[in-house]
Order: structure tokens, then sequence, then C-alpha cells
RNA sequence: GCUGGUGUGGCGGAAUGGCAGACGCACGGGACUUAAAAUCCCGAGAUGGCAACAUCGUGUGGGUUCGAGUCCCACCACCAGCACCA
């Protein structure tokens, strides 16, 4: 037997896998059910690395399996293509970002075929071709025409580096996600998406998918839902004259009659209307100018000393006590949460407690408890439920029943409202950047703003050598005149295009449906292939989009399937984070910090089938590890193993010898695919292995199993010995079936304990009864037993004697 | 601070409430070899003992149970997300 030759026979498998219509998902397939796989798609910047092992594998893995178990299995491939590596390398280097997509994309898709991923290569995609961001293009205009996309100017994150807006999910911990300098808050004209309005559905999406319970609540968190109180107070000048308005959120109104004071947002536009009863206009300025500097992050996330103003001759009266109570500024109040305004009652609430003590304004107790120090908040009294005081007709009850009971009060008395509020904001959908999808959008002087007619799409992004913002920040697509300047669609008239582009997360933000259909011209995919496919049933990829991407995506699908695009309002069945890879100082791997080790150089070294094995055997699928060579001889060693078991064959059916270890293996192994525990599914073809070498055989058709149980973890080696063993492509099998029955042992071991403790063990055949065992102990005169007062036999497991 | 998750040998990590440490690495011993590498076999949680065996042992302290790594309560540490969100 000649040795294992990996680089010839991982070269011959991959080229023939390459255009194999067995590995290719079948639209409508008359017998076999659907199963769609999917991984992150590959954001185009360069070489893959270990850390894409990490996600493709077992995607490629559960795929590979379902292929066996009979699924017409959808598997694809694409690349997220808009954004910023293309974008710098055609700044820095002055490469056309076109040819650098066009390069990455064979890059990255020369590399998945190395590693033997068998992905469905005919339904790739690119983002940032016309073919593709046509139907990006198309789902904005329909998002517009719904009353989903709006423009605004408001106050949004920016980065002065890359000069252009950012989401909020772009600026997760204040820092810019493209290069991580800190995000500044400026007034720009924004394409909004209504993304708050889908709150609700976002968090149905989550209940409905399966996923772990720290990512659903990251999620959660992100979308911050809030039930509380919406209720009115008037703003009424020196003299008792009511001047305007004003509606406070609260999730504590059992502590409405301890109010006294209330804040408002400094941006709020309350204080423009009355800046003619506020008598310290000029301080109040100052102390704006003074926040509008500080970025909204440096303002929410340093809890430094409290800041504010006073608003002298401005009072607002209570609607439950009638109390006149001061009104103050202060930026801990964010004018884009709630109303831009809070209630303040700082014996129940730390913040208030903290500012009261800065500005000296007195204090109303109205549930029991030490309030000397601090206040008492209501993490602490919903626990406790302490009495109330103060607090009118309410005072002796326990908090937790004055509480609603003081919500229905509010509201029978018409100043107050049930409300939910949600800290996730809408999408900011602009960028002031080159490389992305043109906005299908004119500005027309007489008709404002107008959506292209759906027949000009694509709207194509323009050539240019000029891919930076000019001094005022504006897109480099305002720089290209024919490009800018235009007719409007509706009057004919002159008009400007919107010179804006969107973000690279629209692209992602459906591409899974794509898929289903990557080349039709006439819908982004035909709605029957897309009720064949239906929701994605497991998603592979990183968590650190969890937060971003994946909120996104549930919330375009969920639009699409309102206006009737797609049948299903959610895009995924099951999502599994993968884990990260990390260097030997426990950092991320990635390319950006230069410390990723190529899958391409472990490929060379040990072969494909080694590299997977090894990151998979390093640890779970969900769990980070360090990325090390040390223990790969101990794969290598199993691989050799493996080939080496064709010198073993004698026999032909299964033997007596192996058929429970076998039985055991097939079910072992295909739970593991099916919960992508890549690591005990190794460890179980392990265990098998050590059984055969004992032996020192293995039947034909038991190496003809293993070689199946195999096949999805180490494709190539266990491809080539199918087809030298037994003439046949090992793609045209099925997973063999387990027999529940040969996995018992007709003769166990069965533990022994006394008075719980575990003394030994006894060879008994299965089933025995309990008086069987206790003869058959005392015939051996196994362990003295002395005086039993109880035994506990569970059959089968164990025994367990009280004396 | 809030929320979620995780704590198991020298290391990576296994264990539907039933023999903890599977599988692998590293380690020790042996076989083969002139020798080494490779390969193969054996050993191994800690402590005591020549050994049979005994005691202890899954972050800490309690509890439930015939029996707890696993369930419950409290605490500690680490990781992640959110963080003056009214």
């Amino acid at each position: 037997m000649a040795s294992y030759d990996f680089k010839t026979i991982e070269e011959k498998w991959q080229k023939r896998w390459e255009n194999d219509p067995r590995l290719k998902a079948v639209d409508f397939h008359p017998t076999k059910p659907k199963y769609y796989v999917l991984y992150e798609f590959y954001n185009i910047s360069g070489n893959l690395h270990m850390g894409h092992l990490k996600g493709t594998v077992p995607a490629d893995a559960l795929a590979r399996y379902k292929r066996f178990k009979g699924y017409n299995v959808l598997f694809p491939i694409g690349g997220d293509a808009f954004g910023l590596p293309a974008e710098n390398a055609a700044i820095k280097h002055g490469i056309d970002p076109h040819k650098f997509v066009e390069d990455g994309m064979k890059t990255v898709l020369d590399q998945s075929k190395k590693i033997g991923l068998s992905f469905d290569y005919s339904r790739t995609i690119c983002t940032s071709s016309p073919e593709y961001y046509k139907w990006t293009q198309w789902i904005f205009l329909q998002l517009f025409k719904h009353d989903k996309a709006y423009k605004k100017v408001g106050k949004v994150n920016f980065c002065t580096h890359c000069q252009t807006v950012l989401s909020n999910e772009d600026s997760q911990g204040g820092k810019c996600d493209r290069c991580g300098n800190d995000v500044i808050q400026v007034n720009r004209n924004v394409w909004f998406l209504k993304m708050r309005e889908y709150s609700e559905k976002l968090l149905k999406n989550i209940d409905n998918i399966t996923m772990a319970e720290n990512l659903k609540e990251a999620q959660r968190n992100w979308i911050g839902r809030s039930e509380g109180i919406e209720f009115d107070l008037g703003l009424y000048d020196e003299n008792g004259n009511k001047k305007e308005d004003l509606s406070i959120f609260t999730t504590c109104i059992e502590t409405v009659y301890g109010i006294t004071f209330v804040v408002l947002a400094p941006e709020n536009e309350l204080i423009e209307k009355l800046s003619s009863s506020i008598q310290n206009m000029d301080e109040v300025r100052a102390y704006q100018e003074k926040t509008a500097l500080r970025s909204e992050f440096d303002r929410m996330s340093q809890v430094k000393d409290k800041t504010g103003c006073i608003l002298k001759g401005i009072y607002a009266k209570n609607p439950v006590t009638d109390e006149l109570v001061p009104v103050y500024i202060a930026d801990f109040v964010l004018n884009g949460y709630g109303t831009g305004a809070v209630m303040a009652v700082p014996c129940h609430d730390q913040r208030d407690y903290e500012f009261a003590v800065s500005f000296n304004i007195p204090m109303k107790q109205v549930i029991e408890g030490d309030c000397s120090k601090g206040a008492v908040e209501k993490g602490e009294y919903l626990v406790s439920n302490p009495k109330m005081v103060n607090s009118g007709e309410f005072s002796g009850m326990d908090v937790l029943s004055a509480k609603p009971k003081m919500a229905q009060m509010v509201i029978d008395k018409g100043f107050g409202r049930k409300i939910v509020n949600y800290k996730m904001q809408d999408w900011s959908f602009n960028r002031q950047r080159y490389w992305g999808e043109p906005f299908p959008i004119v500005f027309c002087d007489h008709c404002g703003i107008v959506p292209l007619d759906e027949s000009e799409l694509p709207l194509l992004l323009p050539p240019t050598k000029d891919y930076l913002p000019n001094a005022q920040g504006d897109s480099p697509l305002s720089k290209i005149d024919s490009f800018v300047n235009c007719t409007c669609p509706k009057c004919h008239g002159k008009a400007r295009r919107e010179t804006d582009t969107m973000p690279n997360w629209a692209g992602s933000s459906w591409y899974w449906l794509r898929y289903i259909d990557p080349h039709n011209d006439k819908a982004l995919a035909d709605y029957e292939k897309l009720k064949y496919w239906g929701s994605v049933d497991c998603y592979t990829g990183g968590t650190e989009h969890i937060t971003r991407h994946v909120l996104y995506a549930f919330f375009w699908q969920n639009f699409l399937y309102e206006i009737g695009a797609v049948p299903t309002r959610d895009p995924f069945v099951r999502k599994m984070g993968s884990g990260l890879i990390l260097d030997s100082e426990g950092k991320k791997m990635s390319k950006s910090s230069k410390n990723g080790v190529s899958p391409l150089e472990v490929i060379d070294k040990y072969g494909a089938d080694v590299a997977r094995l090894h990151v998979h055997f390093l640890a779970g699928y969900e769990d980070n590890c360090i990325w090390s060579f040390k223990g790969i001889e101990g794969i290598t060693n199993f691989v050799d193993r493996v080939w080496k078991l064709q010198d073993m064959i004698k026999g032909d059916d299964v033997s007596k010898e192996h058929i429970v270890e076998l039985n055991k293996l097939i079910k072992k192994t295909g739970e593991d695919y099916e919960n992508l525990k890549l690591n005990t599914a190794i460890s179980a073809c392990m265990i098998f292995l050590k059984k055969i070498k004992e032996d020192g055989f293995i039947t034909r058709e038991e190496l003809r199993q293993f070689l199946i149980v195999l096949n999805p973890l180490a494709p190539h080696i266990t491809s080539e010995m199918y087809e030298m063993v037994f003439g046949q492509d090992i793609l045209d099998q099925s997973y063999p079936e387990y027999d529940e029955s040969k996995i018992v042992e007709d003769e166990i071991s069965l533990p022994i304990q006394v008075n719980g403790k575990f003394r030994t063990t006894i060879k008994v055949s299965r089933d025995s009864t309990q008086d069987e065992i206790v003869s058959q102990i005392k015939s051996k005169n196994l362990i003295e037993l002395g005086n039993v007062k109880k035994t506990i036999y569970v059959p089968n497991k164990i025994i367990n004697f009280i004396v």
C-alpha cells in the first residue's frame, strides 16, 4: 500500500467536486426534502484565515451529512464586497475597486475549494455586482414607497476619519466600526429606515429562532424594550400661565408623588419655544453649546459629576399633586429616547439623587427605606415590597399593589397612557463614500424627493478615479456631474441625484434570499422558489454581527414579507454562533491585526482533511480556541490509521465483534453533525478506530459505513478510499442506519454502590432482576453487605445498598 | 451597575441525576533499531501504600436526593453584551 499522498488525492477530489451536479441544489426536487445550510458570506478583503474554517467546515459537514440523509441541500457562498476593504485599496493603492473585488472573489472561492467546501458554486453571488445590487436598490425603492425610508436632518454618528455618517449599530461603544476612531455627533441630512417600527416583530423573530441564550439576550438588550407610563404635565411661567405641554415617560409611576424636579435634554425643542419666559437664556445657551461638543458616547458612558442648568422662570406641574417643581436641562437626558425629558425622583433613583445633591434640590421620599445615603431604587423596593408613604390615597399600601393602581389612576384621569419604549433607533442608512449602492432617488425642485422607476434599475455606480469625499464631506459621487445631473422622472425637469451610497450592511440584509434564485432578472427571487426553500435551516457564522447584521436581516425579511415579496417572516430557523480562533496571546485572528494563520499554510503542510479535523478537535463549535499546531500530530496519526484500514479488511458483512461499536458510532455522529458538535464526532470515530485496531481487522461493510460516517469531516481521504475499495463514488451513498437494539450489549458491567459510594462493578446479563444480582454478589462474595436496610436498583444502570 | 454565559487533571476538552476526567496533546516506561526518528504496546487526578485497597477530588459554602460536575439557594472568579434608557 502506498502511503497517503494527500496533495495529489485532495486536488483530484476538489477538481471533481467543482462541477459535480450532486453537490448542487435542485429547485423543486420531486422527492427529496429541502435543507438550507448557510454560512455568513465572505467579506471580500483578501485571503481566508483559520477563523473562516471555524464557521465553514461545520456548515460543510452538516451539508454533506444532510445529503447522505437524502436531503436536497442548498449550501451556497458569495461575497460581501461593498465597503471598506475595496475602497481602501482604491484610495491607498489606486486599485480599481471592481478589480479588487473580482480578484478577491476569485481568491476566496479558490481557497474554499482547497478546504474542500462543497458549496454550490453555480449560485455564487457578489453584492457589488449590478445584477445583485439592482435588487438591493429595488428593496430600497419599496421601503421608500411604503413609507419606511425617510430623509431627515438629525443628530447622527459621524466618523471624522472615514468622513461618513454611521448607524448606531456601526458605532457600538462609540467607536467607528470601520476604523476604530471615536465617533462624534453631527447634524446631517440623513436617510433613515424605520427599523424601530419593527421592534416587536424583531423580538418575535428572536423568540422564534433557535440560538444560544446569550446571543438572544444581546439582541433583546439592543432593542431595549421597556414598558411604562407616559403622562402629561404642563410647563408654566413664573406667573402661573401655562406655556407648553410636556410628556414624560416613566417605568416607575409608583414614585410619581416624589417628583421634585423635571429635566429636559439640552436639545429638547421646547427650550426654544419657552425662550421668552426663560430668565437665564444666556446660561442655557452656553450649556447647550457645551454639551453639543461632547459626543453622545462621552455623555452617556462617563458617569462623572452631574452637570446641568436650571430654566429660571419655568415650572412643571405634577398632574397628580398639582405641585410646581423646577425644570432643568442636563446632558444625562437623551433627546432620542422617550420624550427627551424625565421626571426626577431623587429618593428613588440614584441618578436623580446625585443631580439633586449637586444642585441642592429638595427630596421627597414616597417609599419606605433608608434614603439618607442614596436612593432606594426599584431594584430594591420591588423585591422587598415596602409600604408607600407621602403618596395621598396610596400611602400605606405596599409598593407592588400600589404600582398598577397608580398606573390605572393616571390613565383614568385622562393624562396618562401605557406606552412601550425602545432603545433601538431607526437605521441611518447613507454613507458619504464611493463604494456602495447608489440610491435610486432624485431631488427635483418641483417634485421634491422622487424615486426612480423600477425599470431604471440598476442605477449603476459611475466610474471614477477620485474616491475621496469633498471638503464639505459630500460623497465622491457629488463630484461626478454626469451622474449628479439628471431629469426628474415625474416632471422631466432638471433634477439632481442622491449622491450618498448605502452602507455595506444593505447588501447583506437579504443575500440568503438571492441564493435561492441568483440569476433572476424579474424579481429578487422567484416567489415559488422562495416558498420551496423557505427559511434557512441552519445559519453559521460569527457572533460579532448578532446585534447588527442579524437584526437588519430580521427587519428586511419582515418588510419583504409584508409587501408580499417573500413567503416567510423568519429568515433563519437556527443560528449557530461560531467561536473565534485566537492567536497565542488570546487575540482574535483577523486580517487587520495581521496575526492570522493561513489555512493554506496548514493545508500545504498537513492537507485539508487534517486542517478541518484539527480546528474542530481543538474546541466546540461555539467556543473560542487558541490556535496551535500542538496536537495536530494526533490528527495526522488518526488520518494515517484510517488510510491503513485498507490493509486490515477481512470478511464482508458487519461482524459480531463490531456490531455494537459500529451502531454506537452511527448514532453518535449523526446526532453530533445535527448539533455541529464536531469535536465529539471526531472522538467517536477515534474510539471506533481504536476498537478496530485492537481486534486487528475490519470487514468490508464496516469499512464502507465508517468511511461514510467520517466523510463529512474528512471528505477527501474517505472519497478516495471508497473509490479504491468499493469502486463507487461515496456521494451516491446514504448514511448508514443504526439499530437501537444492536447498541445494547447482552452483558453489562453494573456499578455497585454501598450507601451511595461506588464500590465495584459486576458483570451481569442485561435486564437481570434485583434478586439475581443480589444472589450473584453473594455467590461471588464480591463485597461484604452487612445489614441491608434498603436496596435501590435501577435496571442496567446501578444498584445501591443502604446498610 | 444590569443582563446572559462559563468555571472539570500539566494542557485542549468529554460526561440524558447513576463507575468523573471519554478522545487527544504533553509526560513516563517498554518493544523495534547499532542509534535516532517514525511506528507499536503499557501507565498515569491527588494523597497514602510493594500491593490489594483506602481517603480526598468538577470555583467556594450550604441544600434536595439512595446517589449531584449535572437540580435548588448564596457567594467568588472569568468571558461577553448593554450601560446615566427615565
